[in-house]
DNA sequence: GGATTGCTACGAAGGATATCGTTGACAGCA
DNA sequence: TGCTGTCAACGATATCCTTCGTAGCAATCC
């Protein structure tokens, strides 16, 4: 068994195999030695190996031979992610309530006046979306969707 | 001897753990029998009594005594736990762009007009706020450092 | 009083995470 | 040809998380 998806797929990131993701995400793709670098060299070689060998287990990298060394690339989008990580505090610290999480987020960071303006245009965007209208039970009540798809994180 | 904090201290609430969590905040507080209906009865007794016994060594709850059983109490706010997770997911998944994190939140989900509203008066809120000259202290140093675990995820 | 019931406490099993040490392959070089 | 440095693979270890099984303890019920 080489490239197939193990049984540890489906299992979520954790904190370290986060830590390389957001290497990955950011250069766009490494070899161990860079991304160990780009880590502050605070964790060892054989270390930043494994753990993007199991990510790769997970599917979440894959790799190209690049010399005598492999290059790692990320294959899932850092937005794709993030969405279900904020989804999981949505739901299980914020009571599903999104602005709730939105209040709290200003309130730990200030923003310019560029990144607001930018933040309300993002609003605006979403409200042109076509809103259900209808319908307003949405998660005012998700708070426990537990155990349902596997997809957790 | 009471709320001594174990080894366990600094860790970080797991997933299992903000679960219960989750249903102490919503609720606001709750003994073992309690937090397992909530949790729609899917884990052991035990298991949930484990876990409560474990947040309270990470200082998370604390108990009193109701009658023959215990009653949880959570230490930590919820706020405090969900800016810490926002920060973590910020950081290292949207390379510290608070838009982009809000921009992926809208994206996945449909907001009424009154949410987003509601979102918008919260930016308007953050805008007049503005700080008080100096320097811009960047990340989360907000000096609010009450002794509260991280919750990171 | 003895049995039952509803608690907490203790500890162990099973699996996962995180970190290395070691080994073996291989290329470049003296 | 033999040494050296880089690299992936394998395996070991220590710690954690999650889940229970079991024991002990107090109140309650016949």
């Amino acid at each position: 068994m080489s490239g197939q998806p193990g049984k540890r797929e489906g299992r979520g990131l954790t904190d370290r195999e986060l830590d390389m993701m957001s290497v990955l995400w950011r250069e766009g793709s490494g070899t161990v030695a860079e991304v160990r670098e780009a880590l502050g060299d605070e964790v060892g070689y054989t270390t930043v190996l494994k753990i993007l060998q199991i990510l790769e287990e997970k599917g979440a990298v894959r790799h190209e031979q690049e010399g005598r060394a492999y290059r790692y690339f990320p294959l899932i989008e850092s937005v794709s992610a993030g969405g279900r990580a904020l989804t999981r505090i949505v739901n299980k610290i914020f009571h599903g309530s999104a602005e709730m999480l939105l209040a709290t987020l200003v309130e730990d960071r200030e923003f310019s006046e560029e990144e607001i303006t930018r933040m309300r245009s993002i609003l605006d965007r979403a409200e042109r979306k076509e809103t259900p209208a209808s319908g307003r039970a949405r998660l005012s009540e998700t708070g426990q969707d537990r155990r349902v798809p596997p997809a957790n994180m």
